[in-house]
DNA sequence: ATCTAATGTGAGCACTGCATACATGATAGC
DNA sequence: GCTATCATGTATGCAGTGCTCACATTAGAT
């Protein structure tokens, strides 16, 4: 673990500029993040990121790698071993948690016209997918889970960004869970309903 | 309808502002907006769009007013009158179809820290969401609209969210179309299983 | 010990949002 | 019709941005 030392080279700036980079967008948002304030937080000259990431852009994708992985432990805690539609849920909510938590990490993650051929970003995205893969199987053993994956994904990636951007009221976490809860069960028991009738 | 003379006032132009950002989005993409081009594209100094928009934000929810406009159009002219959940599905596949055919409009409706207090902005999104909640009604008649409502929304918002990061691959159209009858499909049927087990 | 390539520095360019002081002219009151 | 007013436009300038390029330093291979 390299320390910063007062040499001239750093050590390990590339994951010194990622964590910076990940404190800056916590503090300030996504817009205050520029390539000088991570420069000077990391203890090093306006240009020298330049050598590890080829533009801001790459350095953004970086983080919002970390961010993939940390969204993934981040579900992973919130159940371990999901078998219901109620801990489909509590899945739910915590993804919500985290895009309210961390807004400007989440919207690097996803609201940005990001590079597709970034190859550490896919990758997280791909063990994203995977695990709610595995997670629609587990609730659902019956159903297509390839079209019901995206289903799940889909209404609860909404669900985050909805509250995000204030089209659903973001204020009380409470009541936040609870609109959650009852939309999933609106979700299921509408298709219910059609099938009856 | 104010053309442009060739006098020193300019008309109209906020409207032609608006206009101006709304072409720029479309051609260059949400980073590439500037006041600068937009005075320029309008045909004025770089400084004269402050006498009708606060700061960038406040253009930018301009455009994203007329954006929210447009996709509530674009919906009802996706199906007239909804009735069953093929029918959803159809306008769950415009709502998608909307955000890829003007993707910088569409991230600056939803992907931005906004200003929640924008009055146009937040009467256009009260506007979708009254539109999602008879869009419901009128679907599943029996279902508590509230919950149903934010459901619908949410997976319809997560689809086009995810196909417009490339989490859903967004090439060919028709699959695109395929993949969401087959989503919304899923996600009804497994609420009937859910209750059948 | 020396050479080389990786890594960091500094100056500088074109651009940005925005503030400030000033120019113009549509229009209301006489 | 004349003139005062004030919304609307212009010109200039500042601080901050991403990024490039020439140069400095030093770790590690030979």
């Amino acid at each position: 673990m390299s320390r910063a030392k007062s040499t001239y080279h750093h050590g390990d700036l590339r994951a010194a500029c990622v964590s910076a980079a990940r404190e800056l967008l916590e503090e300030d948002g996504g817009a205050a993040l520029s390539l000088r304030a991570v420069a000077k937080r990391a203890g090093v000259s306006a240009t020298a990121p330049y050598r590890h990431f080829a533009d801001r852009d790459a350095l953004v994708s970086a983080v919002a790698a970390e961010g993939y992985r940390e969204l993934a432990e981040h579900l992973a805690r919130a159940h371990p071993s999901p078998e219901t539609p109620d801990d489909l849920a509590e899945i739910a909510i915590a993804y919500v948690h985290f895009a309210l938590e961390h807004p400007a990490l989440f919207r690097a993650m996803f609201a940005e016209p990001c590079d597709p051929a970034h190859e550490e970003r896919a990758a997280a995205t791909a063990a994203i997918r995977a695990y709610v893969h595995g997670l629609v199987r587990a609730v659902f053993p019956e159903a297509e889970p390839e079209a019901l994956s995206t289903a799940v994904w889909s209404l609860v990636h909404g669900l985050a960004f909805l509250h995000l951007d204030g089209k659903l009221d973001a204020t009380d976490p409470e009541e936040i869970a609870g609109r959650i809860r009852s939309t999933v069960r609106a979700m299921l028991t509408a298709g219910a309903a059609v099938e009856r009738g």
